[in-house]
DNA sequence: ATATTTTTTAATCATTTGATTAAATTTTGC
DNA sequence: GCAAAATTTAATCAAATGATTAAAAAATAT
């Protein structure tokens, strides 16, 4: 049996042109030749590897999400950091990740509204709300005498953080006009994001 | 020549069914057929009427688009009201328009990030950086001995009023789980944004 | 070495899908 | 009313696309 090798070479080969083509292009516009042509290999190799081209959208898709959300946990369950590190450090490690995969926020998020049943799996909601970052969000607010709901801090990180990425190509319509304007801008903001969410926390 | 009427019966239907079909599943994912079914009528009119698939979706997408930055305009020109009027506003108006319309947002960016060559000239630079509303952030900017860009403000203002709506499939799986829960939050987002925007401004 | 299993290829299917055509029906101008 | 123009339909095309098949090639075990 030659079962070792493939996960290596082949396998993985079309894994990565899967995810290349899905991730850019989404489920409907990818072409199964557009991944094979990717990957430099036969379109049967496709059906022999993965079973259909919903299988390998699957297997693309959940080690994206797990990727994405994968990072989180750790930073947000992390006991040892004041609440002020957890936002700083999920601000440039998320600001990191999407400069490097910069299709990738836009894809889950499409994924996720047209509802492939098994992502729905994948996701725990405890993630978030039994977070430690969120205890700490919760005293917080207390402390402050607010009345707001936590998870307003947990979106508006979330959103100062992400939307500029997938807004970018009306960002370089209305703002600006060379990419590295928009690397200096999310470089700026790394920065930035934490005092503003701090501020708003305790203003 | 029967002119007048398609106007205001068969070619508004077409247009009706596919905003619908597009605004929601995307251009590559919608089918002509879709189109023909939700409008309730032969295929072969969509060709009959628009020329083409790109056509139809041509014209979907530039609808889309002006509507969308219709509302901005009005908004933002307005010379007669204070910079925390103008984002308290922006904020409702916004609000109020994706609960109605909750997948044009994704839509658009979808259809900028695919880049459909007409839209760049529909997309005015000026729209965004010569506005009274950039003027006025300028000058609190200033006053407030600030260096940070005006443009970082108008990011973060449209992110907490727009990312929650595209991000909503994910809320709804990691915090909340009614309908009505997410429309609440929202309700709530609508006093909180102005506060936060304004108090960053200054603070 | 050779038989067996695994991997890869070329050719082809069946279906879907955007588009067209030619004829039927309806509307309009006179 | 009727001829001309506009609208609508049914039938069909051609290309694209996901998938399969059968055979070839390569790898592996004994």
């Amino acid at each position: 049996m030659a079962k070792q090798k493939k996960d290596l070479s082949t396998e993985e080969k079309i894994k990565e042109a899967a995810r290349k083509v899905f991730t850019s292009k989404g489920f409907a516009a990818a072409r199964t030749r557009d991944i094979a042509d990717e990957a430099g290999m036969n379109l049967a190799l496709l059906n022999y590897y993965f079973r259909s081209k919903e299988k390998l959208f699957e297997m693309v898709m959940i080690e994206n999400l797990l990727h994405f959300i994968g990072g989180i946990q750790t930073l947000l369950y992390d006991t040892t950091t004041t609440i002020d590190e957890k936002i700083d450090r999920l601000t440039n490690y998320y600001i990191d990740q999407i400069i490097e995969h910069p299709d990738l926020p836009l894809f889950i998020l499409n994924a996720l509204k047209s509802n492939h049943k098994f992502l729905k799996e994948k996701l725990n909601r405890n993630i978030m709300l039994k977070s430690h970052f969120m205890q700490q969000l919760q005293a917080e607010l207390k402390k402050n005498n607010k009345k707001i709901k936590p998870l307003h801090f947990v979106i508006n990180t979330f959103s100062m953080i992400i939307f500029p990425f997938v807004a970018k190509p009306l960002l370089m319509e209305v703002a600006l006009s060379k990419d590295a304007e928009f690397i200096e801008l999310m470089n700026e903001r790394r920065k930035l994001i934490p005092i503003w969410i701090t501020t708003i926390l305790r203003s």
